[in-house]
DNA sequence: TCATTTTTGAGACACGTGCATCAAAAATAT
DNA sequence: ATATTTTTGATGCACGTGTCTCAAAAATGA
């Protein structure tokens, strides 16, 4: 019943403790046999080292960074939260977790920030940055350093490491989906909006919604997506422009994660028929919105699981485990009125 | 930076450690003044005691039981795979997780099952059993004798430690609004098939489904709910009998956790226009179904989340702690064909 | 005041692992 | 054969907390 410790195995083994411990912390300097009969204790007492005490021994502590766009979006902002949420849960098992700000249009200053992080002060970082050269060496320069990096929500294109964050294109797929179950006309256009379409994600959630409209719903027609660079006066103008060359618009997909002025300018806006509406994220604008009518689902990623999942993956990087793939899987959730 | 230890708790407090440990695990005999010294210390150097130090010190143990019926439903093959999955990833935190079937039917049997487990091989049970007064007070016993209790996805009405699973209103809800918004159809009727009627489950669903499909949707009618008793030939008949009655039946929603049987019998009748189906949990029966187009939407929880929430509710039971609200909330997913 | 009780302190050991050091044993080279 | 290198064992301390014991100090009662 009770969990065999090093003792047990040095004597099944029939070696010392200090040649166990070798072989666990994969010390060099040992026989190849006396590994394997390790190795074979180690299985036949079904082992497991008890990592409270070998964290106490080790007195490991994990430092992890979130490298982070400076921008007030409200989705960050429960990023954030969480975030800080997380650091005092975690804080018994050891993990520090802070938050650094860059531009993330800036991908020379994000470089420059990964590249001033040593494994002195730090032992992790999730980066949520958009893909570009640079910063990709930067991160490969960090692990060359010893530090474990991860890509946060934003894609990048790490071989191994794939990103913390949903399926994009799935997100965009199931976007449709709703879409085209929701809406009654017969035909019609279906208004695309994004703060921009440089970033992966808005790309991946692009195609995935073109790909189920244009295969399961051929009556209608999602028009080119429409950039609102977070301007509230663009977004009105591109978004009258399009209505106007477009009568029959009965839908409109919001695909970045800041709905608040796509939303407040279609209110404004006039449309033969009801608007079916979509957006991303769940924030306090997008739940009231969901109440109130305006929107009529939205697809979201839950951020304290995406800030838990990123600091489990660190820790497991760190110690070299595997993490539960079923834990770290983060799903694209839908919401409507009434799952809030 | 460094973190501060019962050490630093006696110096600045300027007591001995005797005492900061007698304070910090509650033993009585000390003065209220000295615990109060102690607790401003504790304040003020933001100590938070060590996990792993404290476990290895107490060389504590979580030994759990999950109790559940005997079915050999799907949903619950899922929940068992977890179980076990769940078992690996906490046992280097000293979490035993077991499992022990009982009738779900027979109060008797789980009030005797509960009976018989004490502190000295159990510290805590997760119950998925219909509520019944038997099994009530089985449970009250049990925390008389220092276990502790806590319902598992089936609804105990415990004083304070609420269920571990979805709020079944909220869920029904939400089958009701996809329903309403997928149907094209002007009018019809919409069949209601359960296992039983008989759990808290089913009525609650049953209770938010008629909630929206009356307020939003009027033009669809709710037929009564038709149990299945888990016999294919019983739900064939009472399916064609309803369908006998009622010539619009234009949609089909299953609101138990077994979709297998209703779904084949679905499948063999004919309807004057394509049925919008919704169904319960992620089996593989409704994820093949979701692919396949015979159902429209699956609501679900997430099995691993609902065992992993378990455990670490019943951990932070017997430590006296609280949980992460957010992270504990098992939320009702949508499942489209697109979002598997 | 002295006897009694309550409260506090000092100290030791335990938990299981990590990480040293140094000597002993075994294997290999000469 | 001996010298050298490689491999192993023995042992001790550390991590932070829990849990003892026993004695000292302080508070309370008479």
């Amino acid at each position: 019943m009770a969990r065999p410790t090093t003792k047990d195995l040095a004597r099944v083994a029939g070696v010392s403790r200090a040649t166990v411990d070798r072989v666990l912390n994969g010390r060099d300097g040992v026989k190849k046999n006396t590994v394997d009969k390790v190795n074979a204790a180690i299985r036949q007492l079904g082992f497991e080292r008890n990592l409270s005490a070998a964290n106490l021994a080790k007195g490991r502590t994990y430092r992890f960074v979130f490298v982070l766009p400076e921008s007030g979006d409200q989705f960050l902002e429960e990023i954030l939260r969480h975030i800080r949420e997380a650091g005092n849960v975690f804080a018994a098992e050891m993990v520090w977790a802070s938050v650094q700000h860059v531009d993330g249009n800036d991908p020379h200053a994000i470089s420059t920030f990964l590249s001033s992080l040593s494994r002195q002060d730090t032992d992790g970082v999730a980066i949520m940055a958009p893909e570009s050269p640079q910063v990709r060496d930067a991160i490969t320069r960090l692990q060359d350093r010893g530090l474990r990096a991860l890509p946060f929500i934003s894609n990048q294109a790490l071989s191994e490491n794939h990103c913390v964050g949903i399926d994009n294109r799935s997100a965009g797929r199931t976007a449709a989906t709703l879409m085209g179950r929701f809406i009654r006309a017969q035909k019609g256009q279906i208004l695309v909006i994004a703060e921009s379409m440089r970033s992966r994600d808005s790309i991946e959630r692009r195609y995935g919604f073109d790909e189920v409209i244009n295969a399961r719903f051929p009556h209608l027609t999602p028009l080119p997506s429409l950039e609102t660079y977070g301007s509230a006066a663009r977004t009105r103008q591109v978004l009258q422009a399009a209505v106007a060359r477009n009568p029959d618009v009965v839908g409109a997909y919001i695909l970045s994660s800041e709905a608040r002025i796509p939303l407040d300018v279609l209110e404004d806006m006039t449309f033969s028929e009801r608007l079916v509406s979509v957006a991303h994220e769940r924030t306090p604008c997008t739940e009231a919105s969901l109440l109130s009518g305006r929107l009529d689902a939205v697809i979201t990623q839950d951020p304290g699981h995406l800030v838990r999942s990123a600091i489990r993956r660190l820790r497991a990087l760190c110690d070299n485990r595997n993490t539960l793939n079923s834990q770290e899987k983060i799903r694209v959730e839908i919401l409507l009125p009434t799952n809030l």
